[in-house]
This record gives C-alpha cells, sequence and structure tokens, in this order.
DNA sequence: TCCACTATGCTTAGTGA
DNA sequence: ATCACTAAGCATAGTGG
C-alpha cells in the first residue's frame, strides 16, 4: 500500500483510450449508473429507462444493455417515445 | 444553522410520500441522473440514453424527458431495441 | 481475470436566503 | 417559489489479492 499514491485527483470526463481501464471503468459506472436510475425511479414513483449500447473493445461487437431487465417496460416506453415523436412530427408538417 | 441537525442519516429507498419534498428530489436527481449518464458515455465511448416518464404532482398529467436531448440517437436507440427484441420473439417462436 | 478495499472526489438532503 | 450552501453519505479510481 503505497500511502502517497492513494488519491485520485480530480477526474477529466474524456474517452478512456486503454482498453482495459475504459472496461473497468465501463462496468463499474454501468453498475452505478443503472443503482441511481433505480433508486430515482423508487424515490419519486417514476418510470426510469436506461439503454446503453457497449462497445466493449475491438474483438467484441456492440452489445446492447437495458433497464429495468422487465423488457417489456423498455419496450412500452419505446413505443410511447416513437409515438410521442411521431405525434411531433405531424405537428410539424402541418405548420 | 444548527450544527446539531446538519446531519442526514443513511437514505433509506422509498416513494417520497410529500409532494414537495418528492418533487425537489426529482429536480435534484434526474440532474445527477443524466449528468452521470453523459460522463459514462464520454468516458467509455458508449452511446446511452435515459427516458423518464414524470407524474409530478396529482395537477399535472405525466410528462416526458429524455436524455440526450437529440431525439434522433433516441429514437435510433429505441428502434434498435424494438428490432432486437422482434428478434427475440422470433427465436422464441421458432423452439 | 475479477473481486475487495479505501481515500478521494462527487452527489444530494436538509436548510437558509 | 427557486436558488445557494454545506456536511453526510455515496460512488469510484487506483490498487492489491
Amino acid at each position: 500500500m503505497r500511502i502517497l499514491e492513494m488519491g485520485r485527483g480530480k477526474l477529466i470526463i474524456k474517452f478512456i483510450m486503454k482498453d482495459k481501464v475504459r472496461i473497468l471503468t465501463y462496468e463499474k459506472r454501468k453498475k452505478g449508473l443503472i443503482k441511481k436510475a433505480q433508486e430515482f425511479s423508487i424515490l419519486c414513483g417514476v418510470e426510469t429507462c436506461v439503454i446503453l449500447y457497449a462497445p466493449k473493445s475491438e474483438e467484441t461487437p456492440a452489445e446492447l444493455e437495458i433497464w429495468p431487465p422487465d423488457h417489456a417496460k423498455v419496450m412500452h416506453a419505446c413505443h410511447r417515445q416513437i409515438q410521442r415523436e411521431a405525434i411531433v412530427r405531424t405537428q410539424k408538417e402541418m405548420l
């Protein structure tokens, strides 16, 4: 344990170039983000969805991650979103 | 400033009954959640979407909030999600 | 590789302006 | 009614096993 190097310093938000570090950060922060979404959903009584596209590395293809695990809820949210977009589009076309 | 009551205690994740407190928490945590999603997206180079349905109070109807503000990106994510669900459904039906 | 640890920095509940 | 402040609690980068 090296006491002098325990600090982290202020984190700069910038794409992490090193594959291994990025994948590790991805796993950690994905967990944190979903936890936050879940807490938010419960505390405020709000339907919440998180959709992630995760190109993990050069070898593995893009991977999809969604929350909540109940896909039906996400589908519902997606459909509502698409309906809403369609309505907005129609309204614009009518101008 | 009452020093003795400055503490918060451990937060219990449970629906906030008081309308005003819930709305305040909603606004604060929505901001936090979106910031996290944005950081995550940049750090890991990952497409990320957050969709919230916000029934703010008895008076106001359900309100939709999405991130990123570029709806086209969210639409793209939604469509990919729906396509994926359709593929999964088809695969199940073929069994 | 993946999980555990922990000091640091970040988020936010409670509060006051 | 917002908005700002701040300490407590939380998330997590770096590290070790």
